[in-house]
DNA sequence: TGCATTTAGTTCTAACTAGTACTAAACTGG
DNA sequence: CCAGTTTAGTACTAGTTAGAACTAAATGCA
C-alpha cells in the first residue's frame, strides 16, 4: 500500500495537465480531444481513423463521434481509400488547415510556457519515470 | 516541442493504469470511481460529499450522479448533518462495509502484482517526477 | 475457389467528466 | 440584525470514454 500516493500524484498530474490544456484549448471553442485530432492531422497527409485512433491515444468507438462533430464543423472530411474499402481517408479541410496553423503554435506556447520551468534534464527523468511505471502495467 | 514525448507518456501511462485497476475492478461490478468512493469510505466515519470528492479526485458535479448509482445499490446512505444543513454526511451502510472488507483487499493485491516489479526507490522517484511535473501546470 | 478468420469502422449502452447555473444554508461585516 | 457573499450540493448540458455487438471488406488457407 506503499504504492497508493504514487497513483494518486499519476491521476492528479493528470488532471492538472489535461485542465491547463483544456484552459487555452477551449477559448478556442475546442475539447482537448479534438485539439488532438486536429493537431495530429494538420501538415500531414490524410491517414485512417485507426492510425488516427493510435496516434490520438483514442479508441475508435469514441473517435467516431469526435470526427462526426469535427465534420459537422468543416474542419475534417472523409475520402475513400482506394486500397482499402473498409477504411477511409481523413483529412483536414481547407478551413481545418487554416484553423490549424492559427492554433497549433498558440497552443504549444501556452504549453511551452509550463515546461520552460523543467530543465531538458528534468523532463527526460520525467519520462524515464513514467515509461517505467507504465510498464508494470502493461504484461 | 521536445516536451510532447512526455505529455505521450503521461497519457498513456494514465490510460495503462486506468486499464489494468478497471480489469479488475470491473470483475466485482464497480466502475473504478465506484471503487474508490467504496475504498475511500470504508473504515470511515461518514463525510460530506465535498470531502469525498477532495480525496477522490472527482469533481462534484459527477460525485452527484456516482452517488446516486452507488446509493441506488444499496452500497451507501446519506444522512443529515447536524453542524451545516447545507451538506450530508455519506456514509457505508452494512452491506457496504461488507463489500468493502471484500474486495478491497482483493484490488490492494492486485496493484501489488504490478508495484512488486518497482523497488521502493524506483517508486518514490517515480512519484517526485510526477509532483515536479503536476507543479508546472498550476500556477 | 470458397469458407473461416481478421480487420476497419459504426452503433449502442452505461458511465464518467468538466463546467455552468441554480437553490438553500451559512457566514460576515457594517 | 440584515444585506451581501460564500459554500454545499443538485441539475443540466455537451462531450468523452470503454466496451460489446454488429456490418462489410479483406485476407488466409485448404
Amino acid at each position: 500500500m506503499q504504492f497508493l500516493p504514487v497513483l494518486r500524484s499519476l491521476v492528479s498530474t493528470y488532471q492538472s495537465f489535461e485542465r491547463y490544456s483544456a484552459l487555452d484549448v477551449k477559448a478556442m471553442g475546442l475539447t482537448t480531444t479534438q485539439f488532438d485530432v486536429i493537431a495530429t492531422l494538420g501538415n500531414q497527409p490524410p491517414m485512417t481513423c485507426k492510425e488516427l485512433g493510435e496516434k490520438t491515444l483514442v479508441t475508435k468507438g469514441t473517435l467516431t463521434g469526435v470526427l462526426e462533430r469535427l465534420e459537422g464543423k468543416g474542419i475534417l472530411e472523409k475520402m475513400l481509400n482506394p486500397e482499402d474499402g473498409r477504411s477511409q481517408m481523413i483529412g483536414l479541410t481547407k478551413n481545418g488547415q487554416a484553423l490549424f496553423e492559427k492554433i497549433f503554435p498558440r497552443h504549444m506556447q501556452h504549453l511551452d510556457v509550463a515546461f520552460k520551468k523543467l530543465t531538458t534534464k528534468q523532463i527526460q527523468d520525467v519520462q524515464r519515470s513514467l515509461d517505467q511505471l507504465k510498464e508494470i502495467f502493461n504484461e
